[in-house]
DNA sequence: CAAAGTATACTCATTAGTGAATTTACAGGG
DNA sequence: CCCTGTAAATTCACTAATGAGTATACTTTG
């Protein structure tokens, strides 16, 4: 064996993962992925059976990564929900920021994939956001709001919102305005007087 | 001349906008729309110089039409803010219920082409959200509430994310969730006390 | 008849996917 | 310790289909 499977398969996810993200699926080819990890295209169908297989085996991998880092900044906020808040859309203003940005791969997958409701890859990136706005919500509730399953979905909405937007207009001002909006929602979720704004870490992983 | 080129084109940017809506950008070919519109090809490159041009200009086009029925849509709704947001997202669930609904065509495209900044379309497909989002601002404006443009912004944003979400989860929940939040943020940009709830007419214009 | 409009029949590049040969790493026998 | 068989890993060279775009001839209408 002339190297490791295992190897060999990460090389081309990563690389896959990038040119997917980055040009979305249909204008990526197998030779533009096959060039990417210095491999033969015929190596990428020794280790995935088509392209939509592998797709879904990318977006599967990057699942795994992009729950990780959510949990571990999920971790470093304080315990405010004004302070989860501020720091979700702070780190999306700066992920958004870098330079050929080109929104969330699952989204951007996802909505080129539409009219495909069978499509593996949708499957996956659909139970990755689910379990993401849980998260936020399990985030929100331990910080003591109230009905906060709701509160997380309507941040994930404006969060969702900024990126179509933002991505749209280039502005990342879409990104404070999504803050601005989803700061009184939380104030309107609060139990009578509560505050304490404190700050997160940031950091640009990326979880959408 | 066998027939009004005027008319012709119409008949091709109809097709080519129904199958681009349908299915995104790059997996329609021009055969496929000529087939639509019952033309040869060759007839397409007659009158549009090519398949990136022919996109612009059917968003251009479809341009107009939405930002009429956008503005016929604001006319029916009654003055109150709670009233055109509460039209606004009905109107939504409405539309985004329909059989093979496959997002907003001007977002869905924007973001198949998020890597080339420079395409025609894009600007258009700009254009378009932000004379939108400044249309609901002035409604909003005119209904009597603070801040109109910021509030404007934000429900813009619940939109686009529950547009978004709706997708990737096939679940129109996201838009009675978008709602909610959307009526929360108006309340808070209502001076002191007013109500009035009035519900406003449906119909199944597109105008995202 | 003239000119715009439409069709036939191509070109050439690209793409997903494959058949068959070739290389490599390692197991076990000498 | 080397040699060698073997199976996995990788490559080369290909197919068949599809796509954008075009040269040219035909058709319709004023």
């Amino acid at each position: 064996m002339p190297r490791s499977a295992e190897q060999t398969r990460k090389r081309i996810l990563d690389g896959a993962y990038t040119l997917f993200r980055r040009h979305g699926y249909s204008r990526v080819s197998m030779d533009d992925i096959a060039a990417k990890a210095s491999f033969t295209k015929r190596t990428l169908y020794h280790h995935f059976k088509s392209k939509d297989q592998l797709l879904a085996d990318v977006l599967a991998c990057q699942q795994e990564l992009a729950l990780q880092a959510f949990k571990t900044f999920g971790d470093r906020l304080s315990g405010s929900p004004e302070a989860i808040v501020e720091g979700m859309f702070r780190e999306l203003a700066v992920w958004a920021d870098r330079p050929r940005w080109a929104g969330s791969g699952f989204t951007r997958l996802v909505i080129e994939l539409a009219d495909l409701p069978g499509h593996p890859a949708r499957l996956i990136a659909r139970r990755h956001k689910a379990r993401l706005e849980r998260c936020l919500g399990e985030l929100l509730e331990r910080s003591g709001v109230r009905r906060a399953g709701e509160l997380a979905r309507a941040i994930w909405l404006l969060s969702e919102g900024a990126i179509s937007l933002i991505l749209v207009h280039g502005d990342q001002g879409y990104s404070a305005a999504a803050a601005n909006a989803a700061m009184t929602l939380v104030r309107s979720h609060l139990d009578k007087h509560q505050k304490a704004v404190r700050a997160a870490g940031n950091g640009s992983v990326n979880w959408r």
